[in-house]
DNA sequence: CTTATTTCAGATGCACTGAGATAT
DNA sequence: CATATCTCAGTGCATCTGAAATAA
């Protein structure tokens, strides 16, 4: 008990404590983008996850549910929910596909698009002060290095 | 699976699709690391983020809950229940600190070593697959970007 | 008949706010 | 009295499993 305390303070002869690994870097720098990110669209009433499933429907307009859902690593019935609940805000709406009568493609609104464009500088403000200590060519290495792990593990 | 896409995208004339954020790359890759590590640690009963504030716990014993809340940017509230959850398992245990009766230390228990000592070798070779494509200074360049993005937005 | 997509029901984990008790 | 820590109560979001309906 009284040891706890005063192995903390440098007394300790301190071993080897290991770094943080990889993995725990990258959850931390999701955390804190995160945390940021929140703060930024909360005053449009939705989390940073929707605001990142809005992105991708930027990208990608007319997913189905099902679609969106193998490419986030979540199971259907996840995204069921958050699509759900970005239909009552009419940021997106859903319609039969023709071609396949099972789908509902999810497409955004007018309101999603503006919504976007609402919190597009803002975003891009985040993600350079993530980057700022870092050179351009650094920033590009960090991006391949990050699309590389991706692969690795997918 | 995130790969399984259909041709419907590949047809596309893809005139200027913007390349895919840095943010929304960090949670990409949070997201795959989770579902490995999730897979991993489930046998023993815990969740990723279990694990993870066991090695957090692993390179800090002795912390309090509420530092354990600031170090990892949630409310004290938020860890509660964890810190409840893994002291039911057995894997920690607490005890007042005698310097400052208000605060319950959190102290990890021979069987929450043990399970820490059963996956650290997956966990390391989870981490290799992630960079196996990077070599070993490029592998040290993706460390130093992640602490330098983490340090810019704390 | 098998597979894919969506939906419903129920459970757990995670995180928040607000309020209160206790210790410094 | 002010601050820090912990706890309790309630809420909402995110995620899962399992099961059922529908369509290809």
């Amino acid at each position: 008990m009284a040891g706890t305390q005063t192995s903390k303070t440098s007394s300790a002869p301190s071993p080897h404590r290991a770094p943080p690994s990889l993995l725990y870097m990258v959850k931390q720098v999701e955390l804190v983008v995160r945390s940021h990110l929140d703060e930024l669209v909360k005053p449009s009433g939705i989390t940073a996850l929707q605001y990142t499933a809005l992105t991708v429907l930027q990208r990608h307009d007319g997913l189905s549910a099902a679609q969106l859902a193998r490419t986030s690593f979540v199971t259907a019935q996840s995204i069921a929910d958050l699509v759900r609940s970005l239909e009552g805000r009419g940021l997106i709406r859903r319609e039969r596909n023709p071609h396949n009568r099972r789908e509902l493609l999810i497409l955004l609104t007018d309101d999603g698009r503006e919504l976007l464009d609402r919190h597009a500088g803002p975003v891009r403000e985040l993600e350079g002060r993530m980057v700022r200590e870092l050179t351009a060519a650094q920033t590009e290495q960090f991006r391949a290095a990050l699309s590389t792990a991706w692969h690795a593990l997918s």
